[in-house]
This record gives structure tokens, sequence and C-alpha cells, in this order.
DNA sequence: GTCTATAGTCAGATAGAC
DNA sequence: GTCTATCTGACTATAGAC
């Protein structure tokens, strides 16, 4: 990959709906990062998105690296708050699951670049520092959600599923490559998207076809930074 | 990410088991690509990896990225051409999906680096290029593989879909996700996952729990470069 | 808070000896 | 076929004027 080009300037975009320049370098890196990779993206890069210069950045952030570690654990958090919310009246497992899948469904469809970089660019911190450590953690704990629903399940006699890690995973990977592929304007509405996998969900738990608790999109993390689809 | 130190020196266990140059450097590049992403590997990480010089590297590849697009078109390639050959003798819709979604599965849990690199560097060829168009070109096609079976599978009335393109979004992402997790010394066996995941896709497509065709892992693509589990 | 200028480092790629 | 040495350019980050 020769040309670094930004392709659009997010400039016209993000002066009408905030001035504050950290948003805007936030904007205009989680694009970046998001489209050609965190190593491939240079602070010149942000700058030019954003009619900045170089040096213009550093006074908002300290390093690139704690740029990326700021967008991941913002992120990261605001998937955990969320799901605490939509999972706080949901008492049966066919619910909760239901509500982690559409809920991390609608997420990546929604967030297509900040959950990019969170998916895909931990390895990109350095390993072993306190900032890895961390979203190393929150990944965890998230996790942890999953692991107690699919329990919980399995306890209660409302799935019957062979191996427990392996029905997470599957279904985990089902919900954040929707990220690569959703487009608003495409084949599918994030209603349909969310309801044809918590069905393929509840199939993969063994559970039947029934009426479960739906996703509220108004309780979804709002992110100021993930950029408009231009 | 400031340290980029390899971590392991393929030297040792590469010369006892391929002097050509060509594959020890491929060898290096899809453990480095995979490990810290195409963007953050230099051509001075592959050659510390085989105790080789910078220069050394330049003898058997013509730069950078014609050696990244040399990998991803092998790796396509050894896909397509053993999905051909897995599906050869399969007629029944059932048979094929579960043969698709065993046969991913495997590829990505015993080529994880390779498919790592295949699934996730499209975006560092440069954009436009003949080698990004012929990369496109041949994942496009092999998922026609999933499209066919899908279709004939709905009009011979042995699949029931909602929404074809969803349910072919979401059992290639479970799928391709088994690279981001499988450990051959881990808590499941190779078959294990396959028969768990088949049995998922033929419950997100409405088909009976019933004997399918399984998987000849012999007939898996053999990738040379495909590093060891060091 | 944004600029110009620059320090210090390292990248991809090449030349030419052996 | 591998080496040493080097070119050219770009990178992160900082200093100091305004």
């Amino acid at each position: 990959m020769t040309e670094r080009s930004v392709g659009t300037t997010l400039e016209g975009y993000l002066t009408d709906r905030d001035a504050d320049a950290r948003v805007r370098i936030r904007t205009a890196a989680v694009l970046l990062f998001a489209r050609q990779g965190y190593a491939a993206t240079t602070i010149r890069d942000l700058a030019r998105a954003i009619n900045m210069t170089n040096a213009g950045i550093y006074h908002h952030v300290s390093s690139k690296e704690a740029l990326l570690a700021d967008l991941m654990r913002a992120g990261h958090r605001g998937l955990i708050d969320s799901t605490d919310r939509m999972l706080d009246g949901a008492r049966r497992p066919v619910d909760r699951l239901a509500l982690l899948i559409s809920s991390l469904t609608a997420i990546h469809a929604l967030n297509p670049m900040l959950t990019r970089v969170m998916d895909g660019e931990l390895r990109s911190l350095t390993p072993g520092s306190t900032a890895q450590d961390e979203i190393i953690a929150l990944r965890d704990a998230y996790e942890d959600h999953w692991r107690r629903a699919l329990d919980d399940g399995v306890s209660a006699g409302a799935f019957r599923v062979t191996d427990r890690r392996l029905t997470r995973l599957a279904l985990m990977s089902m919900c954040t490559g929707t990220s690569e592929w959703y487009r608003p304007d495409g084949d599918s509405t994030l209603e349909q998207v969310c309801a044809e996998f918590v069905a393929i969900g509840l199939a993969a738990v063994r559970a039947p076809a029934q009426a479960v608790a739906t996703c509220d999109f108004s309780l979804l993390p709002a992110f100021p930074w993930e950029p408009p689809n231009v």
C-alpha cells in the first residue's frame, strides 16, 4: 500500500457537529485505524483528515499508542455498561442470551469502525503494558456475561449444549463479524439481522423457537467519535 | 508497540525441515504478519527471524507487498482447490453445507496464521492494484460455493432460511473465527469443533439433525510456510 | 491552541564486493 | 546467494514562536 490518501476529509462533516478538537481527532483516528490499521496510519494522516498539523495533534494526545488505548478503553467500557443495563431486567437465560446476541450484533453494526479497532488492534498495544492488560481485563469481563448466561441456561435445563465454550465462541464470532459486512442502506435492516442471529443462537443451544426479549437500541452506547458513513 | 522482538527464532526449526530460502522467508512472513500485522512488520524483522540480512531477503522477493500478495494468492488458491475436491462427490445440499462448514473451520484451525493474514490483510494491498483485484476475485469465487449450496438447498426444500445472505455471513464468520482461538492442545479436538459447528449450521438452515458427509482432513491444502506452533 | 522547524530514528529498497 | 554499506524518504515526537 503505497498511497495513504484519506479519501474523504472529515472536516466538512465535523465542524457543524462538534468543534471539540479531542472529538475531531478521535473521529479521524477511528476512521483511519479501522480503514488502514493502526500501524499503517500516521499522526500526519490524522492531522490531514481534520486540517491540522502534526504538532497540533500532540497538544491533545500524549502519544499515538495512548490515543489507541483511549479509544479501546472507551469502546469496551461502553459495551460493558450498556450490556449491564440491557440485561438488568432479564431473568430467563433464554432472554439473556437473546439480548447478548442482539446487542453485540447491533453495536458492531452501528459502530463498525470502532468495533473493528476494538476487535483487531489489541496486538498493537505494547505487550505487557498496563494499557494492554487493562483492555484484556475488560474483554474478559464482557465475556463473563456470555459464560454466565450459558452456564445458567444449561443448569436450568433451558439449553442443551455439547460444549459451552464452543457455542460461545461460535456465536460471538457470528455477532462480531457484523462490523465487516453490515451497511445501513444494505439488503437487511438491523432488526432483521438481530432476529435472524437470535434465531440461530437459540437453535445452537437447542432452545425451542419462542418469544424472547428484544434489544432496546436506545440503551446501546453512543460514541461521539464513531465516524459518519461517508 | 515499541518493541518488535520476534520472540522465537525460526531458524532452528526450519533448517532441518526445508533449506529453501523462499520457504524460510515465507514462513517467517506468515508468522510475523499474523502476529504483528503486515504494516508493523519490517523486512528487517523477517531477516532477523531466519538469520539473514535485509538485503538477502530482496534476492528472493521483489517487494514487501509482492510477498504479501504471493502468500494471499497461494492461500486462497489452496482453499478453493481443496473445496472443489471436497465437494466433488457430494450431491445433497446438506452434505455440501456440512463440508463447507467443516473444511473452512479446519483450514482456519490448522493454518491459523496464514488464514489470519488472508482474512485480515486484504486492505494492506494497494487499493485498485491488480494484486488486490485478484485476491478479491478469488475470495468471491470461494463464496460462490456457499451461495450455490444455500440456493440449492432452499430450492430443493431441504433448507428453510429467512435470508440466505445473512445465514451465509453468520456461518462463515463462525468458521473463520476459529483461527483466533483454536489451539491443537486445547479443550476441544478439531473433530469436536467441526461436529459442533456443523450441528449449528444445520440448525441455522432448519435442516433436521442427521448423518452428513464428514470432512476428509487429508484433502485440505498443505501450506509449506504455515509456521509451526512455537 | 496552532503553527514552523527540526531532532533523532528507522523504514523499503538498491549497489556492488565476494 | 549472501554480505556491507548506503540512498532517500517518512516516521514519532519535541522546541519554541505567535
